[in-house]
DNA sequence: TCATATTGACATTATGCATGTCATTTTGAC
DNA sequence: GTCAAAATGACATGCATAATGTCAATATGA
C-alpha cells in the first residue's frame, strides 16, 4: 500500500526530472559549439546525415520528426554554412540530396567524439547495470505514456 | 575497454531520451486537464501553491525558476479564473500573496491525484529497486551535466 | 529620511516549432 | 504518353514559452 505509493512518487520525480535533463543536456551540446559557427540545430543536421548518410530534406524531417517546413529552414541554414553540400537526386530531380561536405564530416566527427569523452567521464561514476536499468525503465515509461495519449485520440 | 564505450553509448541514449520523455509527459498533463479552463501554465501555478502553499508572484517564479515577469502573466491568468485570489500581504503592501481558492484548491486536487494513479499503473510494470535506481542515475547525469556547463562560465 | 531594492505592468525580442498555401515538379496509374 | 495525385521548396502566419529591458510606484532598511 504505503510501497505503491512510494514508487508512484518515485516515478513522478523521475518523470519531471526530464526537463531539468534536457535543458543541462542541450546546454551542455551548446557549449561544445562554440567556436565552431554552428547552431544547435545546424549540428543536429549534421549528426543525422553523419549517422544515416546523405538523404533529403522530407527524410530528415521523418527522422528528426518535425515538420519538413522547418527542418527545410534548418538545411537552408547549414547549407549557407558550407558544412554539407546538395547533390544530384536520381530519384527525385526537385529534392536534391544534402550530404556532408568534408569540412561538415570532420567537424560533426570532431564534435561527436568530443561529446561521447562526455559520456565516458561521466559513466565512470555509474555501474554499466545502473545505466542499463535507468534506460529500461525511461523507455518503459515513455512507451507507457505515448500509449495512454494514443488511447484519447 | 569496449564496456566503456558501452556505458556512454547506453548513458548518451538514456539521455536523449528526456525530450520524448518531456513531451509525452506533457502532453499526459494536458489530456488531463481536458474540460478544466485551465491551462498547462495556469496548472503549474496551482501545483506550486498547493505543494508550497500561498505566496506572491517573484516566490513563485524563483520556485518554477523562470522570470518574475512571465510568472505575473501566468498568475493573472489564473487569477483571471478564479481559482487563485490575492490577500492582503502584511510583508510586502504591493505585492499580495496568492492563495488556492476553495475552487482552485479542489481543483488542483483532483489533477493531481488523477495523475498520481497514472503513475501508479505505470509503476505496476517496474520493480521499486528499479525506478529508484532510474531515478539515482537521472539525478547523477543531470548533476554532472550542469556542473560540466557551470565550470565554463 | 533617503538611497536602494522590489514589484507589477508593459513592450520587445528570440527560439522552436505547427500549420497553411502556392507554384512547380515529379510520380504513378492507366 | 497523359493526366490526376503526390511531393517538394518557398514563403507566410501563428503560437507557446520564455528572456530581456524599461518604467513608475512603492516598499525597505540603513
Amino acid at each position: 500500500m504505503h510501497n505503491v505509493n512510494m514508487k508512484a512518487e518515485q516515478l513522478h520525480q523521475l518523470i519531471w526530472m526530464s526537463r531539468p535533463l534536457m535543458q543541462a543536456a542541450e546546454s551542455c551540446v551548446e557549449d561544445g559549439l562554440a567556436g565552431t559557427n554552428l547552431t544547435v540545430r545546424m549540428r543536429a543536421v549534421l549528426e543525422i546525415l553523419h549517422k544515416y548518410g546523405e538523404q533529403t530534406v522530407p527524410e530528415l524531417a521523418a527522422r528528426l520528426e518535425i515538420q519538413r517546413q522547418y527542418v527545410q529552414i534548418m538545411c537552408n541554414e547549414t547549407l549557407a554554412s558550407g558544412f554539407i553540400e546538395q547533390r544530384a537526386n536520381p530519384r527525385h530531380k526537385r529534392s536534391p540530396i544534402l550530404a556532408l561536405t568534408n569540412q561538415g564530416s570532420t567537424l560533426i566527427e570532431d564534435i561527436l567524439s568530443n561529446e561521447m569523452q562526455i559520456m565516458q567521464e561521466m559513466s565512470e561514476g555509474l555501474s554499466t547495470e545502473d545505466i542499463a536499468t535507468a534506460l529500461k525503465v525511461v523507455l518503459f515509461v515513455v512507451d507507457g505514456l505515448k500509449k495512454r495519449a494514443g488511447e484519447r485520440k
